[in-house]
DNA sequence: TGTCAACACGAAATCGGTTTCGTAAAATGA
DNA sequence: TCATTTTACGAAACCGATTTCGTGTTGACA
């Protein structure tokens, strides 16, 4: 890398000292016009850029926000980012991206990396593994340092900081509803682990929605997938109960299922429905294309980030963690029959 | 923000210096076995972490590469991402993600605040509008300061740098190819504006596919897609001619032109065929599941990551620009018949 | 002509580390 | 016992900015 310009440079070249490169650099009232112009001519001859990390130094803020993932090739995260970077870009802050690949140790270094100093403030998603070990000590850690700390989506209620989710009870009540109301009674429910809150918290809209129609739940319309095994295999299980539609928590499960329902030969949605979570390009191009459950990722992105921003920016009166819930609303397409 | 521990708070709490303290920390011979217990002990109690902007003040670098994407929400960019984080990852290196929205405003200040030292490199994909315009200077001004960029997938030759792409005219080639050998011998070709270089370069290879076979070009079966406007209905036009097969640059016009030959009836692949680029979900979940060539973003984002870290670290000598060309190949499914 | 304010600038501290160099005290050797 | 080498540590410079405080030079005013 070729040497760059500093002040000290310009000082030397121009006879004068570093504090009146400054001050004439930020156009201070102290500094004669003649040397300001001076000075300012020659930083601009040399294309002379402020030294950030100086000044981040100085300052004791970088204007830079962590945010760990656990994953990026995914429609809902990658929506979440875009809407993070927005809001950050607005606000003159850039983002500095990580990922956890759903692994517990990728999280704990990431956020370790991210906590000494080279961020502002943090805007995590957990990871599943984390999830599943229920270890948040190195969240926790982070609360106690007061490094400001914006969890979204996977959220765990022992961590004590701002939290934006999706109203997902919501959500999964919303589309069992619709299925019922349609006239489909026998609702399969494709869902996660139960360590994974949020599809804990669909299944219990999914259950409440039932039981206000007065049906049982039954165990065996519902499965929860084990992503290391195959899933269409799993999924494939559920079939072999009597069942006329699906409700399933992401979409890859939703058009998996989908897939399968065809090749059975149901015609969709006359004969079977389908409605999958996340609004995702899957959903839209898949024929026929899916009823989902739209989760606003840019929207939750925003607001993660403005919540975290006035954390950062505001002087940490009595702080009383925030929990922003996000409504989703469904998206009708074409495989579940027009609302009546 | 809680007040964070630093070297200074330890050196006077012990009664001994800053330099006692550094170098006790970083284990050094000087300091007496004693001393450095106690000091790393009591360092250890409160948790202490070396203030990283220090650190890359003084070390004149930052372990960061910035990166700048046109979008996110998009199966290639993101895969890529992932490849770079990975590849930085494993060389102790962090990454600092913005998008130009496909904007030349954005990409000019992304740019700019991303050269004043907060980074140590950069990867770059140019912003569609940057390529119509083809102003190209702040990407020059980047490399005559001698800041390392690495440009992939959407490159220009006049920047004078390390570039990642895949193998774009031998792609289209191989496409069109296996379309000719499976008899579909009217083929339109669904791309984007020439400027886009990418779409101009899989252009070529459908064009010297067609020749070889002794095909003159149609320029009616060429449509350029206008972004701005409706896809699908730009799309429906080329449907007016006498077409057996598509060729789609990109995975929604793949997934756009297939739903509308199946809408007009054919039957895929049996009297119609269809071949995308980008290997994505559209492509993997779509009904039938279409024949894609796979760009393999992962390996891009490694390969990018991987010369830009050998540029950083290795001191430059002479400089010698790579080319680096990832090559590409065919992912056979369902909306191509089976090859002979 | 003496006093004081305004002007224009520089010295030095600061941010939080690392590192070079110097040195007092202890250990070693002759 | 005196010279020399280790040992163990501190002072200060440095990275690149900003900012407070001080100061020499003017000019104005009484």
């Amino acid at each position: 890398m070729k040497q760059k310009i500093t002040i000290k440079t310009i000082a030397k070249e121009l006879g004068v000292s570093t504090s009146t490169v400054s001050k004439a650099l930020r156009d201070s009232h102290e500094i004669s016009i003649d040397t300001k112009d001076k000075i300012k001519a020659y930083a601009a001859m040399f294309n002379y850029k402020p030294n950030s990390l100086a000044l981040q130094l100085r300052n004791q803020k970088t204007k830079l926000i962590g945010v760990i993932l656990p994953r990026i090739v995914h429609h809902f995260f990658s929506t979440v980012i875009k809407g993070i970077e927005q809001g950050a870009s607005e606000k003159g802050y850039h983002i500095m991206v990580c990922f956890s690949n759903e692994s517990y140790k990728k999280e704990v270094e990431n956020l370790k990396v991210l906590s000494n100093g080279s961020v502002d403030g943090l805007i995590v998603s957990i990871a599943k593994e984390t999830l599943e070990t229920k270890d948040f000590t190195h969240f926790k850690d982070l609360v106690n340092e007061e490094i400001p700390l914006v969890l979204f989506d996977r959220v765990v209620d022992e961590i004590l900081c701002d939290k934006v989710v999706v109203d997902d009870v919501g959500a999964g009540y919303k589309a069992t509803k619709y299925l019922l109301n349609q006239n489909s009674l026998k609702i399969a429910l494709i869902t996660t682990p139960e360590h994974v809150n949020v599809g804990a918290l669909r299944r219990q809209g999914y259950e409440k929605a039932l039981s206000e129609k007065g049906i049982s739940v039954n165990k065996k319309l519902i499965i929860e997938i084990e992503e290391k095994e195959n899933i269409k295999a799993q999924i494939e299980r559920v079939f072999d109960q009597d069942i006329d539609a699906v409700f399933a928590v992401n979409e890859i499960y939703a058009a998996t299922a989908m897939r399968i329902a065809k090749e059975k030969g149901y015609k969709i949605p006359q004969e079977f429905s389908v409605i999958g979570f996340t609004d995702g390009l899957i959903s839209e191009y898949s024929s026929p294309s899916i009823t989902t459950i739209a989760q606003h990722g840019l929207e939750m992105g925003k607001q993660a980030v403005e919540v975290l921003i006035e954390r950062i920016e505001k002087e940490a009166e009595v702080y009383e963690p925030k929990k922003i819930v996000i409504s989703s609303n469904l998206k009708l397409r074409e495989s579940t029959k027009p609302s009546s």
